[in-house]
RNA sequence: GGGCGUAUAGCUCAGCGGGAGAGCGCUUGACUCACAUUCAAGAGGUCACUGGUUCGAAACCAGUUACGCCCACCA
């Protein structure tokens, strides 16, 4: 690694460094989880990508987030385990596979299930390979050697084992009921997998005759179609306008068939004509009326969304023409009473938008009752808590008015469900083995179950197959709850929810301590990234411009936890400088290493070493308590300002002297905390830039392999040099206000002045020995101390810090009318301080409640407030 | 119909009981020997509105308004 010095450049080249670190880690086996073997165990399980296509935006987020959480871990000498893996995605794969095969001129039902499978296969290894890619690329620790694929060996091993017990249990079952089914993906899917959207539409209102020719009853309906399955008409058993109506029955026109008039208190009397049209088949409220009332079901649209065979003479249009000639034909039969507009809202499919047609047909579904309501236990007990916890309300709600999950799909990628029928006997036969004959008839003639597990039913046991249940595995037993689960709130029920059930269903515990929720990635103007709207950011292009660094350090900023973020290319240049000012700060101190010899001296701590040094410790501890409370957006803040304002603008300008022309003593002190100091921030900084930290502080003095191993700081162990940090404040107000003046009175850089600070002994004293640090840093001529009553320069400009006077007695420079103004705001700021504080001050309730350090804090500043007002109002009759 | 979120500087957002913050943008000045992807200084805010709790509220509570999101079998 020696031959990878390069201090020269000024401008940080990620492009150099990124690829190497990675091998690097990877050939000596940092991401392992036994690089830490005695070490509490950390886990987290990551959400896997589907290998339907590459990451995007959402997926380095979410990648970002837990990677700084594995890397933390892993510093603090956690034993922590990341452990990857890809989803097989059912519908979305297949679709992308029949796409493929349709460019090639074949469907799936051409080349037969096998040899389609063969194709998903190849589809799979390709773009999985391309994630793993793009996984690494984002620098992202994780234990490879134990990565996982939903549809693998072990994974489906969990399946069918959890599968089998369900069903053993009766909590698997099937059964024709009616479920969503989408024609374009000619499946079924379930009741989340449908997304509602409001469209304008109408509500068209028929008159069915009565059979006995006593006029009609008027039903209101948005889906005039259906009537051609119609098998009743119903109405509040309550409402007055059809008490005696109930039992008649009407003459469903066009059909010319009877059909009853019944009561069903579902009917709301308010809506419509309080009549409604009963549709067994295709609506899941006329379905349950069905039920009730043992109605007929009449299919009258396929699964091609077609109307079918017992749609008569309409059989073949689909459903929008036929909506619009069942109306015309109403119209015509002087049977259509009005057509309203309403707006309601329409299921779509969440994969190709297609509305979605309730159809009946036999599935299988999972018993949720039963296993929601320990699901519902375990987070009110606090066994798992949701980050931020607002959250919890959300995925209990969704619980506690969960229904029966349809976990069948008509497709061939997936889990095949393993249920064999006998041709014989008819048994119907569910084991975890592949059976060779029928148990009840001993026939050879089974058939298994054509269709597929939905995806979520696999990577609902994620947290557990992946650690190598069903077996009981050592990897099992230490991993086992895992510590954090981090996902996007946008499949909370998804996937988050059926995790919890299935953990505690299988495992006996739930999957994950905490689960920290983000938000989502939205480009600049707010909206949401879409392949439609084509507004999607690369992350893998923003990689190659400004590098993985820089975009994860985009993705952690601003970004706080549970809310949505917008990416702005600004941000991403500002990350990028960052990175930058970091490269520059090392080159610096590296530039002055070239002599050091730790341990040749005995250090001497000046005052802004014991500073930085106190500084370096208090960030330490206030990183590592706001990453324990997942606020990492904060944590980084505080690195942020710490290296750029504190290490870079103050304590590497002031270790300069000593580097350049301090003695051999002074310079090593001045080595020493510049390189200590840079090496923890680095070190802090390294979870979240983990390349740009590990090329400088393989730079700087160090010990160990890597920095991904290094000790994380904490700040616990270190000294804190309390009186010298406050000390220092006050240096540092001094060149502010010395800074302040000149620049407002316009004096050249150039242009040096002498500088007097008058004051009372004890408040001098604190700053005697800063004397430099002033000359240096506001450009100072010379510094002169005088007691408080000496006799001030006149024609000076004047500020007042902390009981110090400081004058610049600028001839020539001064532009009275300026100073007068500058200082006239100066004391109408500060008057408007002692305003505010002389009220707290004398309201006896705050003096007699609050908290006494408070108070004492107050006093403090109003005398010192006082002082400074006096000071410049002394100074302002000077000008007058 | 239920639930949730957001409203803080021109923009994007932190802060969430004790002196209104950052980045970007803007203004002014500086190529100061690590960095102009830089440095220094500055302007800019009744912290959406109304009540309440508190000695003290941007923060906590209640309500209001605006925008956004999620859930729900609204013919």
């Amino acid at each position: 690694m020696e031959e990878s010095k390069n201090i020269l450049a000024t401008t940080y080249q990620p492009q150099d460094v990124e690829q190497k670190w990675y091998k690097f880690w990877l050939d000596n086996g940092c991401f392992s989880s036994e690089i830490n073997p005695q070490g509490e165990p950390f886990c987290i399980v990551m959400p896997p990508p589907n290998v339907t296509g590459q990451l995007h935006m959402g997926h380095a987020l979410d990648g970002t987030l837990q990677d700084v959480l594995t890397r933390w871990r892993r510093m603090q000498g956690r034993r922590a385990l990341w452990l990857p893996g890809t989803d097989h995605a059912g519908i979305a794969t297949q679709a992308k596979v029949e796409e493929a095969l349709r460019e090639e001129g074949v469907s799936r039902y051409d080349i037969g299930r096998e040899a389609f499978l063969e194709k998903a296969w190849e589809w799979k290894h390709r773009y999985h390979d391309r994630i793993v890619r793009q996984l690494q690329k984002m620098g992202s620790s994780c234990d490879w050697d134990k990565e996982r694929f939903t549809l693998d060996e072990g994974c489906s091993k969990a399946v069918r084992e959890t599968f089998v017990e369900l069903y053993n249990k009766k909590l698997i079952y099937r059964g024709s009921y009616i479920t969503n089914w989408c024609s374009h993906c000619q499946t079924t899917i379930s009741d989340i997998e449908v997304e509602h959207t409001e469209r304008p539409s109408h509500l068209w209102h028929l008159r069915y005759p009565y059979a006995d020719g006593s006029g009609y009853v008027v039903v209101a309906t948005t889906r005039p179609e259906t009537m051609l399955g119609d098998t009743a008409v119903a109405v509040h058993p309550e409402d007055p306008r059809y008490t005696d109506k109930i039992g008649k029955t009407v003459m469903l026109p066009i059909v010319n068939k009877e059909i009853p008039l019944i009561g069903d208190a579902y009917c709301d009397m308010e809506f419509g004509t309080g009549a409604v049209k009963i549709t067994p088949a295709h609506d899941p409220n006329d379905f349950e009326i069905g039920l009730r009332h043992h109605l007929e079901q009449i299919t009258v649209i396929g699964k091609d969304g077609r109307m079918n065979e017992n749609a008569g003479k309409y059989q073949g249009q689909t459903i929008l023409e036929c909506r619009e000639n069942i109306v015309e034909e109403f119209r015509s039969l002087g049977l259509l009473e009005d057509i309203t507009d309403l707006s309601h809202s329409v299921g779509e499919c969440y994969r190709c938008g297609t509305a979605i047609e309730p159809l009946i047909s036999p599935q299988w579904f999972v018993r949720m009752k039963p296993l929601a309501e320990p699901a519902i236990a375990a987070v009110e007990k606090g066994d798992t808590r949701f980050v931020p916890a607002r959250f919890t309300r959300t995925y209990t709600n969704w619980m506690e008015n969960i229904r029966d999950w349809c976990i069948s799909r008509q497709l061939w990628w997936g889990h095949r469900i393993p249920v064999w029928y006998c041709q014989d006997c008819g048994a119907e036969i569910c084991v975890k083995e592949d059976p060779d004959c029928c148990p009840q008839c001993g026939s050879k003639h089974l058939e298994q179950d054509p269709d597929v597990l939905d995806t979520w039913f696999s990577s609902a046991l994620w947290p557990f197959s992946t650690l190598g249940w069903p077996e009981k595995t050592q990897l099992l037993h230490d991993f086992y709850p895992t510590s954090v689960l981090v996902t996007g709130y946008d499949i909370i029920f998804f996937w988050v929810a059926r995790m919890m059930f299935s953990g505690l269903e299988q495992m006996g515990e739930v999957p994950f301590k905490d689960v920290f929720i983000h938000g989502i990635v939205r480009d600049e103007l707010g909206r949401k990234m879409s392949k439609s709207l084509g507004n999607g950011i690369d992350p893998l292009e923003i990689i190659d411009s400004y590098g993985a660094d820089s975009l994860r350090f985009t993705l952690v900023t601003g970004n706080s936890p549970g809310n949505d973020m917008r990416f702005k290319q600004d941000r991403i240049e500002g990350a990028r400088n960052f990175m930058n000012k970091i490269w520059n700060a090392s080159r610096f101190c590296l530039m002055n290493l070239e002599d050091y010899d730790e341990g040749k001296y005995a250090l001497n701590l000046t005052l802004v070493d014991k500073w930085i040094l106190t500084r370096a410790a208090r960030v330490s501890a206030e990183v590592n308590a706001n990453l324990e409370k997942y606020e990492l957006g904060e944590a980084l803040r505080a690195i942020y300002d710490f290296i750029w304002d504190e290490f870079c603008d103050w304590y590497v300008e002031l270790a300069k002297p000593r580097l350049y022309r301090g003695t051999a003593e002074e310079r090593y002190t001045a080595q020493h905390v510049l390189a200590a100091t840079l090496r923890t921030a680095l070190e802090l900084l390294h979870p979240f830039a983990p390349f740009i930290t590990e090329e400088l502080w393989q730079q700087l003095p160090h010990e160990g392999l890597s920095i991904m191993l290094a000790k994380y700081p904490d700040g616990q162990d270190e000294p804190l040099y309390e009186e010298d940090e406050k000390r220092f404040a006050i240096v540092m107000e001094i060149v502010r206000s010395i800074r302040n003046i000149r620049a407002e009175m316009k004096v050249p850089m150039g242009k040096k002045a002498a500088v007097l600070l008058a004051g009372e002994a004890e408040a001098l004293a604190m700053v005697e020995d800063a004397q430099a640090y002033i000359i240096q840093l506001a450009h100072v001529s010379e510094l002169q101390f005088a007691a408080a009553d000496t006799r001030i320069p006149d024609k000076a400009a004047k500020s007042h810090v902390r009981g110090i006077d400081i004058y610049l007695p600028l001839e020539g420079l001064i532009d009275v009318d300026k100073e007068i103004a500058r200082i006239e705001k100066e004391i109408a700021a500060t008057e408007n301080d002692l305003k505010r504080l002389s009220g707290k001050l004398s309201n006896a309730g705050f003096l007699a409640k609050a908290p006494a350090e408070v108070v004492e804090k107050e006093k403090a500043r109003y005398s010192e407030y006082q002082a400074k007002l006096s000071s410049l109002q002394e100074h302002l009759t000077l000008f007058k």
